[in-house]
DNA sequence: AACGTTAATTTGAACGTTCAAAGCAGCGTA
DNA sequence: TACGCTGCTTTGAACGTTCAAATTAACGTT
């Protein structure tokens, strides 16, 4: 292993000349600059991280926890979310650690960070009075949320707007000639479902179509409930000419629902769904549905992070982003 | 943030007691060590990793890159084994920490060793002559694979034997009676794939069954493939009363196509699968199929690592697990 | 010619831990 | 009484970096 030391006896300079090209190039004259960068290039010197850890009282790690995907469960958006998160965290110095999540945070997290393993916590999948935010707020641990949390715990936290999504969805299916609109969501109580169907009726009622109208079924996330949902929706009501769903598999089990009933997604029924998961685009026909900016999400997320890291006492930010509407065929 | 020194000052003792409190317990007074186990617990003290990485050389922290999972496509062996293997490592005191793949080893795995942010890389989906191997390889940076890599580097790994699997595939299918099974794959030349359809033909060959009875079909590793597979093969020959796949996603498509042609799977039909994916179980009927020991291959990928940093020079380790048959009811 | 100024570079110290070696009792033995 | 031994504890040093302060050189001012 090569150090600052290794390459300032080879430049003939000292150690702190050797940081100084690395950290601050302008501190440094260039002739000696230029020597430095030779014997740094020679010897093939990459600063050690640890040491640079300890130096700077921080781990550049950024936890993030993991729940195993139960059966049928796909995750899409999570997945792309680690991506953009271990990408842009990189941008800036910092790396992705994963760890199982288990019932109690004190036990997995909490250690994390008392160790300054990791310097704190992305937390995704947060429900409302969500035990992880409690724990790490209570112990002064940073952590940014993927989706605001219920509870009466105010935390940073990174978000798309549900609502604007709704309106998104439902403005996309009245502009294309839908005159009797119907909504498959979650149970209630989900803050993203709930928030997707408020502006999706918003926007109905602003079209002047009258609440009573207009459908509202609430199943789980799956593929086979969206099929359910479609077939009692269209059997019970056969003028329905629009099926907004609330996330992407149950859109996928309305194009099936349809299809089955001979009829034809895009035109006899429109079909929009929510996320633009990875299957969304090909599907047959390839599925028109209201995307999240999953990359802007993790380039706030981490920015907002390193804010809390360097102002712990700085007043909590929520960001909420824009969702954008993709319009394929359905 | 509490140190060691902070402890010690507490409990009136030096610093290296206290280290030796934590680390070698047995070399201190009882008396002494209750009293710093005292102060330990009073301050809430806990080792600083940072410090423990710089001394230590290391800094705990195992490279997984994931590749963004295109359309479609699930992972759900990758997705366990990420699980046990964070799970796994923790109870060694390593972490995992992931990292976008590029096209590039060079680019995103040499310097996240070089700069020792870890201490080597768990590679999967490794393919014949892969990069990754050849360029940790060259660069002596230790790497464990999961999977065996075709290449001509020798290298350490752990994988499941498929050809033992094949076997146990159709072992269990002929015991059930079958006389006409049939085998759907992957295209020539993956490795897993051709290793579980070659112990297949073993035993079919030892039952009797010749060659030229069994058909094969190879497509790839979605759903879909699955069905035309299932469907191709019932119709060009209703006697076929098995059918073996390489994975579970074929298996799931099969299965569709077993129903859709008004034939029972388990019965007319038996189907076995691949993977012990978390679909397998929930489906109707449950599905047969071949399980990987998901935990046990992170087990040994971790320790074949630890072995790995610990003498650089021990002869390559590949390590073959046995995988087990799930009998459910297809 | 002495002095202040600025730029460039070096030295000292610290981050928190652990290894290696040294120190110190207390005790039995010769 | 001196010696070595054992068990327990402390001190010194080092891992590799960077901040802060100190040093040195060069140069223009008065």
């Amino acid at each position: 292993m090569t150090s600052l030391m290794d390459v300032a006896q080879r430049a003939g300079v000292s150690r702190q000349t050797v940081s100084n090209v690395l950290n601050a190039p302008d501190r440094v004259a260039s002739p000696t600059r230029e020597r430095v960068e030779a014997a740094i290039a020679e010897l093939g010197y990459r600063p050690n991280r640890s040491a640079q850890n300890l130096r700077s009282r921080r781990s550049h790690l950024l936890g993030l926890d993991l729940k195993p995907t139960g059966p049928e469960e796909v995750s899409p958006v999570l997945d792309r979310f680690v991506h953009a998160l271990s990408e842009e965290a990189a941008r800036v110095g910092y790396h992705v650690l994963v760890f199982p999540r288990a019932d109690d945070a004190a036990v997995t997290h909490l250690p994390l960070h008392a160790t300054r393993t990791v310097d704190g916590f992305v937390l995704v999948d947060t429900e409302a009075h969500d035990r992880r935010v409690e724990v790490l707020a209570k112990n002064d641990v940073p952590f940014v949320t993927f989706g605001r949390s219920g509870g009466g715990v105010a935390h940073d936290a990174v978000d798309v707007d549900g609502h604007v999504g709704g309106r998104l969805a439902a403005t996309e299916a009245l502009s294309r000639g839908a005159r009797r609109p119907a909504f498959v969501t979650w149970p209630k109580g989900s803050l993203a479902g709930d928030a997707r169907l408020a502006g999706f009726l918003e926007v109905c009622a602003e079209a002047g179509i009258p609440g009573e109208d207009i459908t509202v079924l609430r199943r789980l996330h799956r593929v086979e409930d969206g099929v359910e949902a479609a077939l009692t929706l269209l059997r019970g009501d056969p003028t329905i000419d629009a099926i907004v769903a609330s996330c992407d598999l149950l859109a996928v089990g309305v194009l099936r629902a349809v299809r089955s009933l001979a009829l034809r997604a895009g035109h006899d029924v429109r079909v929009i769904g929510f996320d633009d998961s990875p299957i969304a685009a090909h599907l047959d026909p390839p599925l028109t549905t209201v995307g999240q900016p999953v990359r802007e999400v993790a380039q706030r997320v981490i920015s907002t992070f390193l804010a809390r890291l360097d102002d712990p006492e700085a007043p909590v930010r929520v960001e909420l982003l824009e969702p954008h509407l993709v319009v394929r065929l359905t």
